[in-house]
DNA sequence: GGCTCTATTTATAAGGT
DNA sequence: TACCTTATAAATAGAGC
């Protein structure tokens, strides 16, 4: 829906990239409010992108809750179907493989929140420091570092 | 979209809710797919239709991933709203207080990570001992190893 | 990075099988 | 209940600010 045809597959230009992710993630958010409202449903949207940022739709208060559900009935069934659907002995392989990338993910996350710990440490520091709440930063000005602390999460 | 505008309020008609449930159900998981893969995001949609019937979508194999990413976003969020929420100075004593909370949470979610990643190594280290495929575990038995380290993450 | 414009594609409401 | 058809509303790609 636009001036040409798209090919569903990873949008190679990063600009190009975030504007679309921009675009449909507005497109999507409102179109799982609409099913909610439209059909009476439940719906939840997570969306995480590549840079960690979190964007989100619930159709009700309670997202944690629904989401549980969805686990505590579904998971049951998962590990099931993988033992019967997984019995080739070579997908170990895959599987050892898969810790390795695990591994790597898990560095990088690692990473970020000692960043995110530094930076929430100069935070503290620049607060304590201002004892005379004369000389406080504007509320606003807090929330503006607290939500780039935010962003490494 | 369609042969007439229609309000986004609940549609009264049962059987007209139930066809614009399946359609638009349709459309929202293709577009979730889309967003994904588009602009190479995680994207997770879970619906409950009011029978307790459930449809999802994930951009990976592992929801479970996706949600814990979001709770541990909502935790953190949690910590922070009371003070981006409330523009008063005095706050901001509790805005220092919930700075070392962060710092103690996060403290822990390293520590997560930190045992994740040794067991992951311990793994690593028993998958790369039994070169001899006969002696492997059987392959559920993986699968619940590995389903215990994700939670982690 | 975000917003506007608009040509064009896509989704879908009604209606029918 | 679930799939066609088709007129129409809605989303959005690309370009410009």
């Amino acid at each position: 829906m636009g001036r040409r045809k798209v090919e569903i597959k990873r949008i190679q230009d990063k600009n190009c990239r975030q504007v679309a992710f921009c675009k449909r993630r507005k497109g999507l958010l409102k179109k799982a409010k609409e099913i909610s409202v439209l059909c009476d449903v439940d719906v939840a949207v997570v969306i995480i992108s590549n840079r960690g940022r979190l964007h989100e739709f619930s159709s009700n208060n309670s997202l944690t809750e629904i989401l549980q559900r969805y686990e505590s009935h579904v998971e049951a069934e998962k590990e099931n179907s993988a033992v019967i659907q997984v019995p080739e002995t070579h997908l170990l392989l895959e599987s050892a493989k898969g810790l390795h990338e695990k591994e790597k993910l898990l560095q990088e996350e690692k990473k970020h929140l000692e960043d995110n710990i530094a930076s929430i440490k100069k935070n503290r520091e620049v607060n304590e420091m201002s004892t005379d709440f004369a000389d406080f930063p504007a509320p606003h000005i807090i929330c503006g570092q607290q939500r780039m602390t935010l962003n490494f999460l």
